[in-house]
DNA sequence: ATCCTACACTAGACAATGTCTAAGTCAAGT
DNA sequence: ACTTGACTTAGACATTGTCTAGTGTAGGAT
């Protein structure tokens, strides 16, 4: 994630500080932060960067594969910068936490051909829900 | 479903025209609605009901177990009546059709011990993605 | 170092989805 | 038929996301 600037430049993209800050938000351990979430944390670095360029620059990570959009949440999209290692997400019904986990088996070669309808199947998202060891003691 | 009304009333739920026209519409084949897409059918046979209304008994509904809320779409919740039959869904990134599918195998059993970080996991959501074979001719 | 300009950013309007409240309505028990 | 508390309505409000017109600037050219 570190070197993710230098593949931005080499993709002709313009280095601005706004795009540094979201990419800094985004970096570190593995988060799930919502679009406003991040233009929150990014206003600390840099009060002046608007809810449109956080939308734009997480819109851009996404299509440059750098940054997943997951809709573990049934409100905001969230958005993952661990796209480089597959893996799924366990949420807590109760105060939303999210892991990252990795199920054994492979969920899509559980579809058979007589479930596919002729589509083109390409990628599966699965989402464990259940509450976390906090939420259970309280 | 069609004795869905009856389980209401038996839940000291009064009957209304507004319960029983949001029933119907997700009455019938297996469709996949948002809330406002409910309320534009429901509209078609009680004009003045509100979109209040609907989001209310949709919420209702789905407090009683009777309707799933899925979040395949990244925008609005969908509103799945088909509820007693276990089953994930399989979406067209193009046009967005939903397909209930019933993959081989049980993801939660899937989720090893040592990936479940002392939560309590109860349910699994799986989408699957690709494009569906009208949009694949275009 | 300065200039140029295409690309990026900002503020705010607008759109889509969802929640809430105050006031009026009515289902159902009596 | 009456009564009453649950239900519905209209519309304000909140949250999330998109778009545009005008301003600013990164980075190549000179
Ligand atoms: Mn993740
Ligand atoms: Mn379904
Ligand atoms: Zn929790
Ligand atoms: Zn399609």
């Amino acid at each position: 994630m570190s070197d993710l600037l230098e593949r931005l430049r080499g993709r002709g993209w313009r280095m601005t500080a706004q795009r540094r800050v979201v990419a800094e938000v985004l970096n570190g351990e593995h988060v799930h932060l919502t679009a406003d979430e991040v233009h929150a944390r990014a206003v600390v670095r840099l009060p002046e960067i608007s809810r449109a360029t956080v939308y734009n620059t997480l819109g851009e990570l996404v299509s440059l594969g750098e940054v997943l959009e997951v809709a573990t949440d049934k409100r905001a999209k969230r958005y993952d910068p661990n796209a480089h290692q597959p893996h799924h997400h366990l949420v807590c019904a109760r105060c939303g936490a999210i892991k990252d986990v990795h199920p054994g088996g492979n969920p899509l070669a559980d579809l058979p051909d007589s479930e596919r309808f002729g589509f083109t199947v390409s990628d599966v998202e699965v989402t464990y829900r259940g509450v976390c060891p906090n939420c259970a003691a309280a």
